[in-house]
DNA sequence: TAATTTTATCGTATATTTACGATGAACGAT
DNA sequence: ATCGTTCATCGTAAATATACGATAAAATTA
């Protein structure tokens, strides 16, 4: 393909892609479940518990801070992530607002 | 990457990073919208509401068949797509369920 | 039967995603 | 100042996704 299409459609569709792009792997819907359960939430303790190395961890969470669905606050040497309620609210809401559009309920 | 590590992800992860997938592309968003307000579905109809090549369109449609989300009917020489109510259902109880799970509502 | 219409699939090119080891940057502790 | 810890980023390899023209398959029509 010469170049991606995607910019062709309306902002709002390419919105709801894009978080539903976030959300299209498995380590990332894991990782919105820990960082939802855990107190702590540094890098390592997702690390633990993924089946995955410390690097691409890294680029899963950098997927999710991306879209907003979590965000970064620095700890000393280590990072606290947790979940940006705001965005993820704004994300379920406009899910919701599609599936209600295309009338499944 | 030698091979992908999606399978070692709890089924129900997986599921759910599947259906995000295949909402993860503004023209599948557009479709099911479309697919939703027109009576007649078939793919020629698609085609020209969408800025993509028949064959593009095509691929579209298999990935969200492919998920459930939509079915073919063939008739005559043309196939008439349509919304599966039922699994559309299923992927937003999914969905709801997951945001619910991590409290953002 | 031949031509037309409709859609899927094949082949292919390019872009993006996924994954990891290695390295670097930032901080606290010794 | 040096060392260990923590995490992001770089470089890279392989897999997957996106896009399209060409072609094949299946049904209707002439």
């Amino acid at each position: 393909m010469a170049f991606s299409k995607k910019e062709e459609f309306t902002q709002e569709d390419i919105w709801l892609a894009d978080v539903a792009k976030a959300l299209s792997h498995p380590a990332r819907i894991r990782i919105l479940k820990i960082l939802n359960d855990l107190d702590s939430c540094m890098v390592g303790s997702l690390v633990d518990k993924l089946p995955l190395a410390q690097a691409t961890v890294s680029q899963h969470l950098k997927e999710l801070k991306r879209v907003g669905l979590i965000e970064g606050e620095i700890d000393g040497p280590k990072i606290c992530y947790c979940i940006n309620a705001k965005n993820l609210l704004r994300a379920k809401t406009a899910l919701d607002k599609l599936f209600s559009k295309i009338g499944c309920c």
